[in-house]
DNA sequence: CCCTTATTGATAGTATTTTTCAATAAGGAT
DNA sequence: ATCCTTATTGAAAAATACTATCAATAAGGG
C-alpha cells in the first residue's frame, strides 16, 4: 500500500500539497526542515504556504509516511519513510541519510532493561550516525 | 570524574547557575524543556534568567554532563546524563526516564548496516519506549 | 457536473531561541 | 583577604519557529 492509498483509506484526500511533499522527501536524503521544505516547493513554483508543510508533516507523521531525523547536533528534520520496521544512518558530514530494515533482535536487550529499570519495555527510536559513500571518499 | 571536575579542568567555571540546573536535572526524571527548567528554578528562588540555561545546556551537552530525550510525540527534553555509554528509557504515560548501561553489542548489526547502506557506522542514538513502575501499576 | 466539506493560504498571534551588551561574580594571582 | 582579569550572567530586543483563525478553494463522492 503506497502512501496515496494509505491516506485515502483512511478518508485523507490527496491533495497538490501533500503529493508536492512527499515527492521532494522521497528525491531527497538530506532531512529536511519544515522551512527548507517549503522553501524548496517555492522554488519549484509551488504556492503551497509554509502553514500547510507543518499541518501535512503532522499527518504524514501521523501515518508513518515521513520520518522525522534528530542530527548529532540535535536538530530536527524530515525525511520520506521506509514500510514497515526501519531505521535510518545518518552522514556525520553532509547529512545525506539511507535506510536500512535489517533491523535487531533486541529480545535479549531488552531483557536486561527491563530487569535493570523495572520498566516494560515497548518500541525503540534508533538512529545511527557514520559516513555516506560519497563522504567516504572525500575523507579518506 | 564528577560534572563540577570536569568542567574545571576544562577552564569552565562552576556558577550557581550551572549548580541549580545540575541539582535540579539530577533530581527530576522527567525530562524538562528549557522553559521547563528555568520555571522550575525561578519558583525555588532563582534568580536565573531564561538565556543562561540555554547557554549552559549547550555547555552541558557538550560534555555529555545532560542527554537530550526525544519523546513519543517528537519533543525533546533534558536529563541528566549517566557515565560513560549509555542510554535513557523513557515512560509513555508520565515521560518519566531511566538510565540503562547494560549496553547491546551492534557490531553484528552494524555489518548488516554497513553491507546494506555502503555508509561506514560511526556511532548511534538508541531510545527505548515503555511504561516505568508506577504506571505499571496504574495501568494493569 | 454538482455538492459537501476537508484542505488550503493568508494573516495574526504565540512560543521558542538567539543576539547584544553592560553588570556581575568566579577563581587565579598577589 | 584583597585585587584583577575575564568568563558568565540577566535584561532587553531581535530573530525564528510554531499555532490558531477564517474565508476561499479544490478534492472526490454522488
Ligand atoms: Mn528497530
Ligand atoms: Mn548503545
Ligand atoms: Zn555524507
Ligand atoms: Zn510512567
Amino acid at each position: 500500500m503506497n502512501w496515496k492509498e494509505k491516506l485515502a483509506s483512511n478518508g485523507h484526500r490527496i491533495t497538490q500539497a501533500r503529493e508536492q511533499m512527499m515527492r521532494l522527501l522521497s528525491q531527497t536524503q538530506v532531512p529536511l526542515s519544515p522551512m527548507q521544505i517549503h522553501s524548496a516547493l517555492r522554488e519549484q513554483g509551488s504556492k503551497m504556504g509554509l502553514v500547510s508543510v507543518y499541518r501535512n508533516l503532522n499527518l504524514l507523521m501521523d501515518y508513518d509516511l515521513v520520518c522525522m531525523l534528530v542530527a548529532p547536533d540535535g536538530n530536527a528534520g524530515y525525511v520520506a519513510g521506509g514500510t514497515g520496521h526501519h531505521h535510518h544512518i545518518l552522514c556525520k558530514v553532509c547529512q545525506s541519510s539511507a535506510i536500512f530494515d535489517e533491523c535487531e533482535d533486541f529480545s535479549e536487550l531488552i531483557s536486561k532493561i527491563e530487569a535493570q529499570t523495572q520498566f516494560v519495555v515497548g518500541d525503540h527510536f534508533l538512529q545511527f550516525y557514520g559516513l555516506c559513500p560519497q563522504c567516504q571518499e572525500t575523507y579518506v
